[in-house]
DNA sequence: GCGAATTAGATTGTATACAATTTAATTATA
DNA sequence: TATAATTAAATTGTATACAATCTAATTCGC
């Protein structure tokens, strides 16, 4: 039953079930982040503040494969909000630094909790989480 | 080195690579999409089109995993490019059914190539390929 | 050292996504 | 069968994403 559209079919897809899966997942997330007031994007920018405490919205970008387009409006959220604090850099000011605030330090304890409850959303077993891990970083790193 | 935050590291996530990879294979669509002028979105709506040839909101969004409110507006906008039609259906007028266009299935002819080309750019092995559409599957099945 | 090229971030415009609500049609039920 | 509950789309409001452009700061080439 083979014809030439095949490989138009959304089941033939590689990219359309990631695509999909981004999305659910992504969505899964939303009740334990409504919790602590933020959504996914807002959230992973955390996850890289509580790690470097202080960084350019380039690195911040690079990251997390966001530009400024979207980076600005989050990070004057962010900051809205007492989560990170935005200051040009004294030595080269095209650069702006993003520093976590006390509170956003906080959050990071409420935050906690949320990976291991995603984890067990997600029923995966160790092998399949590991293949998956290893797959995507080799796709990110190789498709530019 | 171990310390009680590593599982809020970016680098231990499973579904930021998840979310950034997919938003990577999107953008790299982007070139071969423009050709035909279509966006990923209305591209994917149009895949379950050429297979169905008509078909309802609810069910489109079934396939696709999207909802109304992101469907109404792509749909208007693929009926504007004269792509698919949108008609109540008169055996339940709560139902819209979408209809794909002679200029829709014109479309596919050129679509064609573009899962060849995407397949080039993901430089994933067979393998590879074979366990990441598995893992995707089991994870849209099993996560609600 | 100075004009050109480059760079970082902000802005603008377009297109999603999705939760929540609304509207109209259909079905279930007392 | 009249009303309540349910259902499918559309609408509203908020938050991304990202290309393209703009502005200001810095660096490069001569």
């Amino acid at each position: 039953m083979a014809d030439k559209y095949d490989s138009l079919k959304l089941s033939n897809q590689l990219c359309f079930p990631l695509y999909a899966c981004s999305k659910e997942v992504v969505r899964k997330y939303k009740p334990f982040l409504d919790k602590i007031d933020l959504t996914y994007t807002q959230y992973i920018t955390m996850m890289v503040m509580w790690e470097h405490k202080t960084i350019s919205v380039k690195a911040l970008g690079e990251y997390l494969y966001l530009d400024s387009g979207t980076l600005t409006p989050v990070l004057k959220t962010l900051e809205k909000k007492n989560y990170v604090k935005r200051t040009r850099s004294t030595t080269d000011e095209r650069f702006l630094d993003v520093s976590v605030t006390p509170e956003g330090l906080e959050l990071r304890e409420k935050a906690l909790e949320i990976p291991v409850k995603m984890g067990e959303c997600m029923s995966l077993t160790p092998e399949e989480a590991g293949q998956l891990y290893t797959i995507l970083h080799k796709l990110l790193t190789k498709i530019d």
